[in-house]
DNA sequence: ATCATATATTAGTAATATCTTATATGTCAA
DNA sequence: TTGACATATAAGATATTACTAATATATGAT
């Protein structure tokens, strides 16, 4: 039974909502190769740095990256447990593409067949 | 080398900002055991009937559902296939989570051990 | 101390998202 | 046809997001 006051949950702490753009993504792809100081990071976008910086702060917050001083620079790294959750979330839907047998195959393999009424 | 006009893209064709929201993620769950019609979807949530809808909506323009007309009902089904994309980019980081081996073992792992200056 | 560098934070703006209420549309049933 | 039902769409309010420009903060170099 789902229903919870959407709109009151801290929306940065959201893992899916950290990685629902496009530059935050590709901010992890970057250092899903290596460490990288905020600077480097900033100039492979089209971007200013503050906005670079937002984004880090976002992916922050949802324990995406971390971050460790070393003389004036931060310098970031990946920290990929939290998207964990997301793979885990897609990898139920896994047998809808998965199977050959499409939508029979999953119907025969539920124990659950009796009639409900919509 | 990252970089596009971020604000550009038509946001609701993404697949990722489809499954931001939980609302939408739990619609998904939903149809995942079974096809729907739109209301029984709504009575589900504390939300109004107009609000699921939009939220379909959405979702099919991701791609994330058919819907069929059987008499005055919309049935809502899963359409699971661009969900593909979002394991595809999550499985990437799979390594950094799976191996007990951590950060060395990332990196005994890579051919590029070259040192390159931040 | 002063200046440059690396970065974060603030303030303001525009676009987008997420709701609600009211209304429109299409279908079935009497 | 008329009314009820199932749903979508429209309009409007408000919140959130993603940016920019300006500024603050901390560190290192001279």
């Amino acid at each position: 039974m789902y229903s919870w006051p959407v709109r009151l949950s801290k929306p940065n702490a959201d893992v899916f909502r950290a990685i629902a753009d496009p530059t935050r993504r590709a901010l992890l792809d970057l250092l899903s190769d290596k460490e990288h100081p905020a600077l480097k990071l900033a100039e492979q976008f089209e971007l200013t740095q503050p906005a670079i910086s937002q984004h880090l702060k976002v992916l922050k917050q949802a324990g995406l990256v971390r971050e460790r001083r070393v003389g004036r620079q931060r310098i970031y790294e990946i920290e990929a447990a939290p998207l964990m959750a997301v793979r885990d979330w897609v990898s139920h839907y896994e047998e809808f593409w998965e199977t050959k047998l499409g939508a029979l195959g999953r119907h025969l393999r539920k124990k659950d067949v009796k009639r409900r009424k919509n």
